[in-house]
RNA sequence: GUCCCCUUCGUCUAGUGGUUAGGACUCGGGAUUUUCAUUCCCGCAACAGGGGUUCGACUCCCCUAGGGGACGCCA
């Protein structure tokens, strides 16, 4: 077995829409796979529906690729040996190997109307036969071809299905038996002369050289029509893997009715793509040592398809019960966020990269979640008060956009919260308070490894301590009973700031 | 309707005839942190149901239920 062909593998979509959960993890896999084994993966666009594919949402999916770090290898723009990478740029390609098949009687046009082929697919059902075509234009003599052919502008052009049991052997889901009966004459040339999605994946993957087909499992039932192209050019078939499908938290498979499967609305929420595409390589496959944080290097080198399961996965990161009847799809990141699960896997998983991720790349990845908060103030957006308070937070965050509920509390808001205010309402607190605010006064050196002292100071100056002290200080000086260590989080408020909050509380205290 | 596939803690999953059915997230409790978060420890929690086969079934077979997919001039 060493002088086996280099693993292809793709992700071929057809750009109706956003790239969503279900098509971002067989994206995923795909490239998983390429990358685990050394091979390519290659991004093909299957834009034959005219109707309904463009060009928005093309750039979309190609954009969330980028996000997620599925970088290809061939592909649209790109480019690569085998182009060109969209099917709309290979009509040409289908026409001639559709000829081929009717040159070989391997397939045939057909004129029947969809009128025709409605009611006779009624007829079949009501005798409870399987509806399948019934052949009608199977044997046509080339006269009669002809002379349809003046009569009727449009005709399709169907395959030959035989009837033998067709088998497809998949990685994952095993030897699956398919009776072609039941398939009939499927069609591969449409009216509009684009050619239909088994067609032309068929063609495609081969002279694309594409061994390995993995994708969901709805894929399955289509396999046997493909092996049936494959057989008929005498073309070697690829490897199958048909994967779970993901569904939502209602058992039914992911759609827009589960919204907010988006990968956009991900990255505008602010979860690094790493956490994102680890969350989504845990849906349906499992590492072989069972550690479930990361890296996508970590995945790629244990990653292979056979331990991918046939059970469908749910894809449940929101909260569809407080939802009731929002459609999440219609939401912004804004608002997407108040169904997000607070504790789920995703969540986890994404607190733990956000603290892996360089300074620098933390940094630089916030920003935008900076200012879109609103509530830091322009000319401290550089500085370096700011680096050390995204860098203290950093552990409270699941996803960057998080850090719009604490980055206020360190520049100009100030509220006293109730459980604040219970504590500055104790015997000792108006006193301990204006004590500290003295002694903070007269400090001339204000960093982290001096406050400390002076807290202890106010404390046996006014005979307070343990819980009394610290929290009657951390109440009075930031208006909370939780955050940061509190010289930590005295130092980054900064001497101004917190003389004006202690003198805010006295206020607040007294009558 | 016909065909194909699926069903292990709430969730993601490990498991391929003999396991106290393991891990992770969540949840509960505890320790550390004079707060919160972090970290650590402990705990709750599952083989869809029913029949077989077998000395022995989560594992193999059949049936039922539930779910998904295909049967498109959608991909």
């Amino acid at each position: 077995m060493s002088n086996e062909k280099p693993v292809r593998t793709r992700f071929a979509p057809s750009p109706t829409g956003y790239l969503h959960v279900g098509g971002a993890r067989t994206a995923l896999f795909n490239y998983l796979y390429a990358r685990a084994k050394k091979g390519s993966f290659i991004l093909r666009i299957e834009d034959t529906d005219q109707a309904r594919s463009d060009k928005k949402s093309r750039d979309q999916m190609i954009e969330s690729m980028i996000w997620l770090g599925l970088d290809w290898d061939e592909g649209p723009e790109k480019g690569g040996a085998f182009g060109p990478y969209s099917q709309s740029e290979r009509l040409d390609i289908y026409k001639e190997y559709a000829q081929k098949l009717i040159d070989e009687k391997k397939a045939y046009l057909c004129f029947c109307s969809n009128e025709e082929l409605e009611a006779k697919k009624k007829q079949r059902e009501a005798m409870g036969l399987p509806p399948v075509y019934d052949g009608k234009c199977r044997s046509l003599e080339e006269d009669e071809i002809e002379k349809k052919r003046q009569e009727t502008p449009n005709h399709v052009i169907r395959f030959k299905m035989s009837k033998e049991e067709i088998i497809v052997q998949d990685k994952v889901q095993g030897v699956v038996k398919f009776d072609s009966s039941l398939i009939g004459d499927f069609i591969i040339v449409k009216s509009d002369g684009f050619p239909s999605y088994n067609y032309a994946v068929v063609v495609d993957d081969n002279l694309m050289q594409i061994n390995h087909v993995i994708r969901g499992v709805g894929h399955l039932s289509n396999t046997p029509r493909q092996i049936a192209i494959y057989r008929a050019f005498n073309w070697e078939e690829p490897v199958w893997a048909h994967v779970s499908e993901i569904v939502g938290s209602d058992h039914k498979k992911l759609s827009k009715r589960h919204g907010a499967t988006a990968i956009t609305s991900f990255r505008e929420m602010g979860f690094p793509p790493e956490s994102f595409l680890n969350y989504m390589s845990l849906l349906g496959w499992s590492p072989p040592d069972g550690v479930e944080f990361m890296t996508k290097e970590k995945i790629i080198s244990q990653f292979d398809i056979e331990r991918c399961n046939k059970s469908p996965s749910m894809f449940d990161v929101f909260d569809l019960s407080i939802a009731d009847g929002v459609e999440l799809s219609d939401l912004n990141h804004f608002e997407l966020e108040k169904y997000l699960f607070a504790k789920s896997k995703l969540n986890w998983l994404s607190n733990n990269h956000i603290r892996s991720l360089s300074e620098e790349r933390y940094l630089k990845d916030m920003m935008p979640f900076v200012k879109e908060s609103g509530q830091v103030p322009e000319e401290e957006i550089d500085g370096e008060r700011l680096k050390n308070i995204l860098l203290s937070l950093r552990v409270y965050l699941d996803y960057l956009m998080q850090i719009e509920k604490y980055i206020g509390d360190f520049f100009n808001k100030f509220d006293i919260t109730e459980d604040a205010l219970s504590w500055l309402k104790k015997e000792h607190a108006l006193k301990l308070t204006e004590s500290f605010l003295n002694l903070v006064k007269d400090n001339s050196d204000w960093k982290e490894e001096n406050i400390m002292p002076i807290i202890k100071e106010a404390g046996s100056i006014c005979e307070v301590k343990g819980k009394d002290l610290f929290m009657t200080i951390r109440a009075a000086s930031t208006g909370k009973t939780t955050g940061l260590e509190l010289p930590v989080y005295l130092a980054l408020l900064g001497k101004e700031r917190v003389l004006k909050r202690l003198e805010n509380s006295i206020d607040a205290i007294r009558p």
